[in-house]
DNA sequence: TTTGTATTTACGGGTTTCCGTAAGGAAATG
DNA sequence: CATTTCCTTACGGAAACCCGTAAATACAAA
């Protein structure tokens, strides 16, 4: 079993119950962090000190309070952990069941399982690292319905939530263009995102781009 | 000490952790449910056996699954608790930290203490208990920084909610303006509700109506 | 009733969105 | 090299917005 894990969790009351899990297994050393930068910090170390982890678990959002912090969500964090350990295991455990938000975690930040917090989570969380120390891929914890094949919200790339993100803050097509040329994402005429634009309204079936941007906003895109 | 305390709070991986407190504060009788319905049962229950709870901490929003449910949040179990045992003393335990929807619940709700998820919750909640135990009202966890007096959000009325939720599922003006005129909502022209938007967008700081709603969204309003 | 005040509604022009059409350019095919 | 296809950008008119001002209405006080 694993001999040296991560917790990253802002909320005592489930870290708690994660720890407890990690117990059970007998996991010789557990380390708790409440904010993502102590996290990537302790990797680190952990590092240099030549007695890294050998696996993380870490929720999605933290709440933000007075402190400052470099790092503010657990994808954040794993993209950081990515850049200094790629090999380190990785299972994310959150609230969110959006599938879309769920597949970019396996897709883009290489996560090995991911456990919706729930009704019987703790289940599913112990089973997870279990089959992430066997060398299972893509675990899902079984209270998720959706399958990787089905087709909704696959075709929704960074490109489209870029848009949807600028539009949030109250960005006119004009400003968008002009960011996205500043960033140099293409392409960055006003005509092609309105056409992306476009796109979108007809996909969620938004009458405009004010119902459009309360829908990103149900669905978790923004 | 309370002597028997009733827990509604459907993620098991908190659940653990508040049943743990109440362990610790010695408490006889400890019953977790992780539906609402199943809570107004059990204190019904109680009642007509003549061993009432005394205490109910409860979480606020419960994840939707296959079972079909009457109560489905933490209000609505609280309104009905308060229909058959208004005495019963209840303490919020919950994510939520927006000061007008925690106002609501000690103003319309009579809740006794709110104790926001956090950092160092479980202490909080702790002291929360104990201070219900001795008859303190409205305790509130530390963390949260209003005040009651604060008249941030107070002006927001259901008029207001009203234009932003049909904004939100992509009414023009004209439409918003008949659809008022059809429920007699006054007022109903295109214009005092431009206008009203106007006052939201000054006051939410927001550029444009698309920016309004993404506000609105995460404010919780719609 | 009259006056004054505040609220609601109407109006107008400037800006942005909305939506169709078309021009320009790059890559692919033959 | 010519043609096709796809993608990006440009353009233009109608609709909706944004924002200020002015007229109409409602209502309370004198």
């Amino acid at each position: 079993m694993f001999k040296k894990v991560l917790v990253a969790e802002d909320l005592d009351s489930i870290s708690i119950a994660v720890i407890q899990v990690l117990e059970d297994l007998k996991i010789p050393t557990i380390h708790h962090v409440k904010y993502c930068d102590d996290g990537l910090l302790r990797i680190k170390k952990a590092l240099v000190e030549n007695a890294p982890y050998d696996l993380v678990i870490s929720d999605l959002s933290f709440k933000s309070d007075h402190r400052k912090t470099v790092l503010s969500s657990g994808e954040d964090l794993i993209e950081a952990i990515n850049a200094v350990q790629p090999s380190l295991k990785k299972i994310v455990f959150s609230i969110e069941d959006k599938s879309y938000r769920i597949k970019s975690l396996f897709n883009d930040l290489n996560i090995n399982a991911y456990v919706s917090k729930g009704r019987n989570s703790i289940n599913e969380l112990r089973k997870a690292i279990e089959g992430t120390f066997k060398g299972e891929e893509k675990i899902l914890s079984s209270d998720l319905s959706f399958s990787f094949n089905d087709k909704t919200l696959i075709e929704i790339e960074s490109y489209d939530i870029s848009i949807l993100k600028l539009l949030a803050q109250g960005y006119i097509l004009e400003n968008i263009a002009s960011e996205f040329k500043s960033s140099s994402i293409t392409p960055n005429g006003t005509s092609s995102i309105e056409k992306r634009i476009n796109k979108l309204k007809i996909y969620f079936k938004a009458n405009n781009n004010v119902h459009l941007i309360a829908i990103a906003k149900d669905f978790g895109l923004v």
